[in-house]
DNA sequence: CGATAAACGAGACGGTACGTCACGTCTTCAT
DNA sequence: ATGAAGACGTGACGTACCGTCTCGTTTATCG
């Protein structure tokens, strides 16, 4: 068993734009299997063959499609309040635009909706990006910038987690004011 | 003129526990106003006259359903850590059950759907729990267990980010240490 | 268990209407529920609803919307040679036109395709259609024009399955002169 | 013009096969080419290189796969009445197997779908045994069994009709008396 | 011999239609 | 007037096959 036609790459991009463009253009609930298949000029059926659901389409064409801000590490300017303002600043701006936000709510809306994709986007979405700003942590820490029982992981999380809740709440978006208040909150503590 | 039926005591609280019933069996996905109907043997009009989506239903029965962690004041025994540890334990201790990780993740699934329904959420839901954290800690402001210019209200978008962060994950649930260890972060900083 | 929308007679009729003409203008192949919905402006639900299949459509189709030959009582002028001549060439006739023979292939391959179908086609189709047949027969064997044990559901069933075979075939269409043989070979046999 | 591989006589085999097993089976509905490439352990494309259509196939499958009552020349006992009466008693019993009524309702379903699957079918198959009858028939008119005018093709039209009426009816199969009543009919009349 | 080339099994492709599900609206009858 | 029941038009779902199109692989003929 040997033969076969092999998969169309052609057809793989022009799904992941089509959701991309789609996604943008609508959001998560206009966003139909049908549609994509349309505007990628594919049939239903090469969709449903590579994937398992719409979320899943959504999750690769995120990590895929260009959609997320890019995982760079972050810069190391020896400051570490610098840089985590730095991070911050920059995820903020980018959840600031339509795009940015649209985006950050159709992933947790599949997320929330299916746990395989909240996995599939654990792995190669949330943690690597947790995993950059853990490493610049401990780099802070081994340079005596932060204590030496800082808990790396704890910090990283609620870093992220109030851009989340921001994003969700779905009231002001944050601001980069925001984002150095809570900068500042992490490294000095409100005590 | 005058008279007509009256809305139906009965019909109403058996929507919201129809509704209750099926989020935390199915999850928001499984949830369909059909189901509702059928379930709490009410005539599906019936719901479209009293709400205007899923959505709201949904928030309505997570208020009222007795779904969400009862709205009661922080305690205060003088202690402002003491009292963040015992509030976020509580609420971590609560997103540990299958119910209040499942309510958790509907809501959000809704959330992110439907705007009207984040603002629902938003307003008789969040923002009485924020609105609660930020009175405990404006006390302990006045009492001079917090710095003059704290800024409470990131203080308290934090802390409950952190949980939002860690349940959206799905990866392992928070634990109480966790909980300890942000509410140390954030009362002492990294630094 | 008393309310509830009744059926729509509307819809029914725009239901059938649409079945018939999309098979008289492209056959029973071309015929599909999507086109007959669209046809009919109503969802396909509403179809499934009440037909099983598209062959118990179309079988209502040609009962009720006015596709098959009417259901009149042969005409007794006391001779039975003439009379049966009369109804074969009339059916013979109809057999003729494009129309005739399109719905004659639809309903025989709805037959072969689906024996519910075939039950229901019998019962309101065909079995009436023999039974005028049969009582003429009768008649005019009580009348002594056929011989006392004529064999009367034989007779019927071969006049019509020489005209089934003529459509089947496909070849020529039958002709009056054809349809004068069969009755003569059937009363006076070939002996 | 150099070489090339010839025609797999193992798949053309192989493809008739599976087509009849599949018929017998499921019917002319259920039989796709999908299913008789997986049966035959074929691809797809051998099929569609040496049919045009599924009904060619079918037609192929009928003829060459052993499927219908063999081509075999009526008997000729000298008595035109016994000959017919075995003729018609032998396919009566034909069509009492399930094997026998499942061919002819395809083949019928397959006819009435497609016209060149009809023409292909009358003309190597309904032309054929109609042929054999006729033979027989003219046979009997000469050795003055029959009236010298006797119309023989009609003759044959109405017995093989009289078989298909009773076939796609699909009421009670049709028995050894029937088939005796019939010849009784068309050889003697009813008059 | 090798090179060439047609036919092969396999299976992905763009499509069409399927039959089902849920939506939110609309009667209908009973309370 | 409100409620339970449930049919309605709409539109997306995920599946089944269609007939076409690559893929290597096999098998024959010809140079």
């Amino acid at each position: 068993m040997t033969g076969g036609r092999r998969r169309s790459e052609t057809s793989r991009l022009a799904i992941l734009d089509a959701a991309r463009d789609l996604l943008l253009e609508g959001g998560y609930e206009q966003l139909t299997i049908d549609a994509i298949a349309g505007r990628a000029g594919v049939g239903k059926q090469t969709i449903y063959r590579w994937w398992g659901s719409k979320g899943a389409v959504v999750a690769d064409a995120a990590l895929e499609g260009g959609l997320a801000q890019p995982l760079t590490p972050l810069p190391d300017t020896g400051d570490i309040e610098t840089d985590l303002r730095r991070w911050l600043r920059a995820w903020t701006e980018h959840l600031t635009t339509a795009q940015g936000t649209g985006l950050i709510l159709a992933l947790t809306a599949a997320t929330a909706d299916d746990h395989t994709v909240a996995d599939v986007l654990f792995e190669r979405f949330t943690q690597p990006h947790e995993q950059l700003l853990r490493d610049r942590l401990e780099r802070a820490r081994g340079a005596g910038q932060l204590a030496s029982d800082a808990p790396v992981p704890t910090i990283a999380s609620v870093l992220i987690g109030s851009l989340l809740y921001r994003v969700l709440t779905r009231q002001a978006p944050p601001t980069v004011d925001d984002a150095d208040l809570v900068v500042r909150l992490v490294l000095g503590g409100a005590g």
